[in-house]
DNA sequence: GTGAAAGCGCTAACAA
DNA sequence: TTGTTAGCGCTTTCAC
């Protein structure tokens, strides 16, 4: 058996009263005391039991973190920036992967709440109204982090997508490109899907007056096979675009990869620009010039958001925008 | 106030010992109580308090998973195959990314034992002597998944790395090439640097009857820029090399692109053979040949190995060896 | 400054 | 089959 607060009384001839308040308010305990019970817990190597603190306190410092696949990039990129950020504070993450599946979503609200978690990180898909209808019957603060909802007022970290993709289009045109074609994710993705399309749409027409563009843009899943065959489809249907703004990395290398089997040169017959920057963005042939979130920040501001929130603070701004970045690198040539 | 089994005893009408029986015996409660206790947990929306069982059972159901860097591909594939196994058996994970810094893993070490996590699975990075001195204070079911030790007999899941450098040399005599070199890791790292060298080695050795191996072998930090000068410096001494073994996926990229950038071209000028399968294996360019860990796996593996330990069952084996495999994709060819 | 005692929410004897 | 009670390990009044 390890030992308890018991044997630490015991061992240094104190009540258990005082070996607690070594722990939580040493500064009231006699200095002779206090020195008696601090050898007592180095010999036995005592360490407090958090679930029976926890009990009492109502607090265990542990927070659930809700994300549709950890083995993606991005996503564990966000859970490392909350993982750091919780480190500081003190705060342990639970990982569910909820694999998009709302059952197992469900589930793990379940879990968390029996695990008396402090509160809950939801990331990367949307916030569907029977998650929200779900999460307010367990009043247990939440935030969203790289996603967002129109089912509850909820707090939010983010970046503004539909100005991303108008800031992408924005970065080709001045590159001098006028055909730009896209390859989006779903319409009916709310998160980075209509959203990175919408700024595209309003882009083109903003600072190019161009209208219909349906013929310019196809779709893919945000997968590397998605960005393949949409840029097959694109370019059969418009052979002439000079630049193509990807709505994520993958689909850009999958749109390259097509267009090197086909003997075009990616950027020399024409552009490809990304979105995410991942780590396969730096490392792909050529080097991918990309939209970037800053994703460990978000990580890492979602987190403090929830620190706030459990702590009873009051939320400066409900909905946090970070902000995106272009960053310049092979796959972009001006003309 | 979240209701507690006392509020579900009153609206029932029964005493809280009747509540406890229908969650955990039901059978043994009459059908008509347990009727009305169901609904009752029902109409309050009760759950249970798992820090108050845990307090009681000395299980929390919660596994610490202490990884170098969630953010990397590899690991975070692991964690996915750890999740996956452990949400089948009701397994929730607490994650902690030690950086590689040992304070924070000592530190993580302490904060595991407080919450009573049931066990622990450690990855990817070599568990050192001091590790195991603190772990075995600890007293706690410890599993080392995809990585190994001499400092303690513990349960392992892992591919057999000296034989995958070995298999991927002899993979490379068969394609016909006997120029190979090598971008290892550094020799000092006991999990992939080291045993995949002295596989390459064996094979050089018991395969092509070569001895004098070091001019053809270089360094890397497993990471693209190490790949990158690496074979810049391993080019310079040795031109004539027709294939080169690298210990990981993101120095094999790296290795492609310094190639590329001299107008080298892979496969056709020199063969690449990557480690690791690593998502960007399948969407680089060329598509990377590569050895192929069973990553997913050994996370599955590693936490159904932690299960049986915790549940006492007798270990059938310490270290359990999954089977790497070379995937063939482009990066490769015969000669 | 210190100890005794109550109680956090639950399970598990033990009686009935 | 059911209820009463002790107690898991700790914090927090409340006296002293």
């Amino acid at each position: 058996m390890r030992p308890t607060i018991k044997d630490v009384a015991k061992l240094s001839g104190v009540s258990i009263s005082t070996v607690s308040r070594v722990m939580n308010t040493p500064d009231i305990v006699s200095e002779e005391k206090r020195k008696r019970v601090e050898e007592a817990i180095r010999e036995l190597g005592y360490s407090p039991n958090a679930l029976a603190r926890g009990l009492i306190s109502k607090q265990t410092h542990t927070v659930g973190v809700l994300i549709p696949d950890i083995s993606n990039n991005y996503a564990s990129e966000l859970v490392k920036g909350l993982e750091d950020a919780g480190h500081q504070t003190g705060i342990s993450l639970i990982i569910c992967n909820t694999d998009r599946d709302p059952e197992r979503m469900v589930h793990y609200l379940e879990i968390l709440k029996q695990k008396q978690v402090d509160g809950i990180v939801f990331t990367s898909e949307y916030f569907s109204e029977e998650y929200a209808r779900i999460a307010a019957k367990h009043r247990v603060p939440l935030v969203l982090a790289a996603t967002h909802t129109t089912a509850a007022e909820l707090p939010t970290v983010k970046i503004n997508d539909e100005e991303a993709g108008f800031d992408a289009v924005q970065y080709l045109v001045k590159k001098g490109h006028r055909e730009i074609g896209m390859i989006s994710g779903p319409k009916d993705d709310l998160v980075a899907g209509l959203p990175r399309y919408l700024g595209y749409e309003r882009a083109c027409r903003e600072l190019l007056g161009q209208t219909d563009l349906e013929e310019r843009v196809d779709y893919g899943d945000f997968r590397y096979e998605g960005g393949y065959t949409a840029m097959q489809r694109l370019y059969h249907r418009q052979p002439d675009l000079t630049a193509v703004f990807c709505a994520s990395d993958e689909m850009a290398l999958g749109a390259i990869t097509f267009l090197h089997e086909r003997g075009l040169r990616v950027p020399d017959d024409i552009s490809i620009l990304g979105f995410d920057n991942t780590k396969i963005a730096k490392i792909s042939l050529p080097k991918l010039t990309t939209v970037a979130q800053p994703i460990y920040q978000i990580g890492r501001e979602a987190m403090k958001k929830l620190n706030r929130l459990t702590a009873g603070e009051e939320l400066i701004e409900l909905t946090t925008y970070l902000r995106h970045r272009i960053i310049e690198r092979d796959s972009v040539k001006s003309i």
